[in-house]
Formats: C-alpha cells, sequence, structure tokens
DNA sequence: GGCTTAAGGAGCCCATTTGA
DNA sequence: TCAAATGGGCTCCTTAAGCC
C-alpha cells in the first residue's frame, strides 16, 4: 500500500510467505503526527526490527520505546496497542509475527523438547517485551529482505528463508543464550559497553583502540574485550567491521556514491582493501554495487 | 576511476600465567 | 577464584606498483 500524498510518502507492505508467518514491511515518512490503534484478537509472537526512527507503543498502560539498530521480540495476549508516530520523521521497521503454535514448533530441539514456553515467558501479564541492540549479520538481513521485499520478481522461497534466519538469530540471542551469559557484567558494566557500541559507530572512519576505547567509557580492557564479545557476540574490531561494510553497502546505493569516498567515509583509507573487504562479505565489488544501484 | 597483488607493520585476539 | 597482565600468532590494514 502507498500511502496518499497529503498522507505522506512511502509504502507499507504486508507480506505472507506462508500461512504461519505473517511479515510487514514499512517505509514511510508522515506528514502529519499520527496514531495507530490496534487490538490484538489471539496470542502471538512478533519480532519488530527498527532500521531507521524511533517508535513509541503503549500496550495496557505500559510505554516502550524502539530505537534504529534494536529488535524487539513482543509477546503478547489479545490486548490494546497504540502506536503514535510522529511528522516528519523518517521510519523503517520490518516486524515478523507467528502465532503460538509456531512459536512453540521453532523451540523445539531435536528430541522433542521445548527449550522456552510461551506461557512461562508471559505468565498473567497481557504483554511482554524483550530489546537489545541486533547484531550486524541481522542487520544485513534485515537489509536483503527489505530490498527483496521492494522487488516484484523475489521468490516467496527467498524471503521465507531469511525471515526464518532472522528468527533464529533473535530467537538465539534474545532466549536461548541470554541464559549461558555470565552474570560478572553489571546493569552499570552493560551500559558502558552499550557507550563503546556507540562510540565506535560514531567514530567508525577513525576509531579509538581498545585502550584509549576503555578509558573513554571508564572500564578495564579485560572487561571491555570479554563483555563486549558476550554482549554482542564479537569483538570490538569484529563488530566495527561488520558495521563499516554494512554502512558502505548502503552508502553505496546514494545517488552518485563513488567506491573512493564510501570507503574513506567508512574507515578504509584504501579502496583496494576496502573492495576486497566488501568482496569477501557480498561477493561482489563495489563498482558493481554502484552499477547495479 | 576501479581493481589486483604483494610485502610488511601495527595491533588485535586469545590462551596462559600471575597475583590479589 | 577471578581480574589483570603477558606474549606469540595472526589478522587487518597500509603502501606501492601496475593493469584494465
Amino acid at each position: 500500500m502507498n500511502l496518499h500524498s497529503w498522507m505522506g510518502e512511502g509504502s507499507v507492505q504486508r507480506l505472507a510467505p506462508r500461512q504461519d508467518l505473517g511479515v510487514a514491511a514499512v517505509d514511510f515518512r508522515l506528514n502529519d503526527d499520527y496514531t495507530v490503534a490496534l487490538h490484538t484478537q489471539v496470542p502471538m509472537v512478533e519480532l519488530s526490527c527498527c532500521v531507521q526512527g524511533y517508535r513509541r507503543v503503549e500496550v495496557s498502560g505500559r510505554e516502550f520505546e524502539m530505537k534504529p539498530g534494536s529488535w524487539s521480540l513482543q509477546f503478547a495476549n489479545p490486548a490494546e496497542a497504540r502506536m503514535p508516530f510522529t511528522k516528519h520523521q523518517p521510519f523503517q521497521m520490518m516486524s515478523i509475527a507467528i502465532p503460538v503454535t509456531a512459536f512453540h514448533h521453532f523451540m523445539e530441539n531435536a528430541e522433542g523438547t521445548r527449550a522456552v514456553d510461551f506461557h512461562q515467558i508471559i505468565g498473567t501479564l497481557p504483554y511482554r517485551v524483550f530489546q537489545e541492540a541486533y547484531d550486524p549479520a541481522s542487520g544485513h538481513l534485515l537489509q536483503q529482505m527489505m530490498e527483496a521485499s521492494a522487488r516484484p520478481d523475489s521468490l516467496s522461497l527467498e524471503m521465507e528463508c531469511r525471515i526464518l534466519e532472522l528468527l533464529s538469530h533473535a530467537f538465539r540471542s534474545i532466549l536461548l543464550d541470554r541464559e549461558q551469559r555470565p552474570s560478572g557484567l553489571s546493569r552499570t558494566d552493560l551500559s558502558k559497553l552499550e557507550r563503546a557500541r556507540e562510540i565506535i559507530l560514531d567514530k567508525m572512519s577513525h576509531p579509538p583502540s581498545l585502550s584509549e576505547l576503555s578509558r573513554l567509557i571508564g572500564l578495564n580492557e579485560f572487561k571491555l574485550k570479554t563483555g563486549f564479545k558476550d554482549r554482542y557476540g564479537s569483538t570490538v574490531f569484529g563488530y566495527l567491521r561488520e558495521a563499516r561494510l554494512e554502512t558502505a553497502y548502503r552508502l553505496l546505493q546514494e545517488p552518485h556514491a563513488s567506491v573512493i569516498d564510501v570507503s574513506v567515509s567508512v574507515g578504509y583509507s584504501n579502496p583496494s582493501y576496502f573492495a576486497e573487504a566488501f568482496r569477501g562479505k557480498y561477493g561482489m565489488n563495489p563498482g558493481t554495487l554502484i552499477r547495479k544501484a
């Protein structure tokens, strides 16, 4: 559905690659503030991945905010929800909804034992949400899904594969691996690690060294390295490298992009090494992507 | 302008050790 | 027991030259 020009610009796409998977790809900018009111009829699980813009959700008197670069795994019993959108703010999000039966099927291991149960998670609450920053690999998957949803020739098979892979990443990160994380990280440590992540993404072109970064966030190098890997599933510079290439992938598709400009802007002073790294991740040269775009 | 290749250095990663 | 330090190996990145 394309938005009417009086309402704004952009679109909302609904896809159903199979019966138990509902996908909404949202990419728009509104001319006026607008609130969407929803009433869910049945218990469900929804993964919402916020790519751009902020979104507030009000459910049963509680309010949550979704930030760009984060995903929210929501468990909902039938409830009323409100989602206010702010005018002139670009907003991009991918949401995947599945029924409880499908969630339970996905959570079964090879022996038929269920690792996580919907009813144990939500208890008597009307709504429960888990939020965290998604990893670069999932960010890349999201990018591919957004592109595929906009292409009329993309196959259901391709979309379904990416949806299941994204769900697998999210369930593993949010529900399964969470319990195995060492408890040595306090709330303050987690907050400092999040600050470290923000710093390296903000200073992508000239990142601080590990020792500088540890001083900046007030955490020793040991905790920075072990804690970062534990929290984000990657080393500090491994995470930075993935983020650099993802940013480059997006920038290369913009009008008048050049390989040299993009490589420098994401922190590669040498376009040749940038091209090699890009090829290693996406299987094509950056110049090829420019021509395709 | 974009890409390939090779050499070499910086510094990151991680297993191991140290010490409080 | 666990945070912190250490050191070797290795990856990442730069530089330079040359080709398309």
